[in-house]
DNA sequence: CTTGAAACCCCGTGCTT
DNA sequence: AAGCACGGGGTTTCAAG
């Protein structure tokens, strides 16, 4: 249990460094429990899944190290800590150049408020999950970081109006 | 470090059960750390931020009973675990009547592969963000659980080719 | 509200079967 | 993969500033 954890998504497309080694149930079910509460100590998840545990950090071992866990990390209410607006921001290209593209990414990443980037086939390009702290904030943010960027053509803003955790894939 | 942790969301819009005890700076230095690695130990986080162990202990114990942090949870290479497919669904209602409404968030959060559900206003009314394992899944997920749904009146789905963590608001 | 230290407890490790 | 014993370290509580 350190702080040795490197992260950085890039999920889809190909995975990246994920050995082909498959999970089997065992696997599938430390995930869940580990998925739904990341700080269960090795004891506890060994008693929950009825195993060794040996056996359990030894598995849970390989999963971080297989990059199949990529971290772990704590939920916190962003209406709380000051940040009680949050939108997505649809963004529409104008050029799919591949060096205009990248230097946007760029920018994105580094972008204040701004949660999450998926980038996007279809209609539109990008679609960012942002949080701020005030209207004012949400508009600086579209105006003064994204419309700025030459090959950014068209934004448009949707206020989130609730968040819900889906029922996940396990 | 313990497995009493409640959680669901339902982020914005008049923050709920949030004392209204303003955040200070170690506040906000505990939840980055804590945002950026779950599992620090108290002992490490303390030492991390110059403080004795005993306040550590106690500011952290604050920020989860007040709700501050919701939970701490595993994130998992979704590609890893057999769903390399991700998606967001653009959802319509034809009827905003609120009793509809509330029947669909019910059925939406129940919904496999549905990873975050986005109530959002402007021109959709829904975004959802799924992970499958085959593109074959992914139309049967909007076709079977979706589209028959009465008060769905258009869904657009768009594929996610990448997925990149943003600077967030810490 | 914070601190420091002490005591307890439990986690994580490695070895053996 | 499981069980056990050891050692170390984390968590917790207390009195005190």
């Amino acid at each position: 249990m350190h702080a040795e954890d490197h992260e950085e998504h890039t999920v889809p497309a190909a995975s990246p460094s994920v050995d082909p080694a498959p999970l089997d149930a065992l696997d599938r079910r430390l995930l869940t429990e580990l998925a739904a509460d990341g700080r269960v100590t090795n004891a506890a998840l060994a008693k929950r899944l009825g195993i060794a545990e040996s056996t359990c950090l030894q598995r849970v071992r390989s999963l971080r190290e297989r990059g199949v866990v990529r971290g772990v990390h704590a939920d916190v209410d962003l209406a709380a800590l000051g940040f009680p607006i949050q939108a997505v921001i649809k963004v529409r290209l104008g050029s799919h150049n591949r060096d205009h593209v990248a230097s946007f990414h760029q920018v994105l990443a580094h972008v204040p408020g701004v949660l999450r980037i998926l980038h996007v086939g279809g209609e539109d390009d990008y679609l960012l999950h942002v949080a701020v702290s005030s209207t004012t904030q949400l508009r600086d943010l579209v105006l003064e970081h994204l419309n700025v960027h030459p090959v950014v053509r068209h934004t448009e803003t949707q206020l989130v109006f609730e968040e819900i955790a889906g029922a996940g894939v396990l």
